[in-house]
DNA sequence: GAATTATTGTTGATAGTGTCAACTATAAAC
DNA sequence: GTTTATAGTTGACACTATCAACAATAATTC
């Protein structure tokens, strides 16, 4: 019963999230959508990723990846070059245009964030985080029927 | 640093749990997308809704609730009848194949619900509902600048 | 080292989700 | 009775997700 609300919950508090969260990057006039947003961030923190790698963390399709990335390149937020380990794939690095775009995105965020748990302290805040992981890890992991 | 982290956690916990009732609900064959099992899911728990209310609950556009309504109509799953108290809106029931349909979703849900939160105890999932809770309360009741 | 298989990334197609604006019909307020 | 507000519908469009086919390169196998 509980259990079964939970799930609304989440639902409500994700999509609260991200309109406060596209607003407030509105408000800055960074024409960016969620997931770009997301992916210049994980490419900001971990530059020298390959598409693949992203696509990984954020465990999204490899084919929605490209086209954000495309656009990303696009808007000359990112760059791609040669990796030398592998023909294939290249890596992905800021530019500086997408470095200060990623600054603003983050005074956003954090604003987000603030309001979002501004009733929270830290150590709920902390229990949280680590509650959402493990349930991450719950259902990623799997262990139904397979050895 | 670890709040920015927070979002994309979030982002993947919910990520991982539509895929995981998408998954669920595909293997009962019952071919419906999330909003729609959500939507009657809302209203076999308060059947006697408006579309109005309906939208409000969910905190979703009246413009997706009319739609997903409509294909809830056409798949036989709910019915409209009149209401007596204001001619603008109709009255929403779940229509006995409604009912059969939501008892196997729920048998989806609670099935992903227990591979997610699998190694949480109940007081660390009734700490998290609450949180959960909280923070969206703190999303939702604006306190920015506005009267 | 040539043939096979796997991986990385791209493209196309399609479904689902979210948002906004215009519009109709009814209700409420004046 | 006129005006204003509300419930629902429709159209248009952007964003998100998934799947399948494909080209290019790498790794494996013989």
């Amino acid at each position: 019963m509980s259990s079964s609300h939970l799930s609304d919950t989440l639902h409500r508090l994700v999509h609260a999230y991200k309109s406060h969260l596209r607003a407030a990057v509105a408000e800055r006039e960074l024409g960016l959508p969620i997931t770009h947003i997301r992916v210049l961030k994980g490419i900001c923190k971990n530059p020298h990723s390959t598409a693949h790698a992203i696509a990984q963390r954020m465990q999204r399709d490899k084919a929605q990846i490209t086209r954000v990335l495309q656009e990303l390149l696009n808007e000359g937020l990112i760059e791609k070059r040669p990796n030398p380990e592998d023909g294939r794939s290249q890596l992905l690095h800021p530019t500086p245009k997408g470095l200060a775009v990623m600054q603003q995105l983050q005074q956003a965020e954090q604003e987000t964030a603030a309001i979002m748990t501004r009733s929270l302290t830290a150590s709920e805040l902390e229990l949280f985080a680590e509650l959402t992981a493990r349930m991450v890890e719950n259902l990623t992991t799997q262990s139904k029927g397979n050895p």
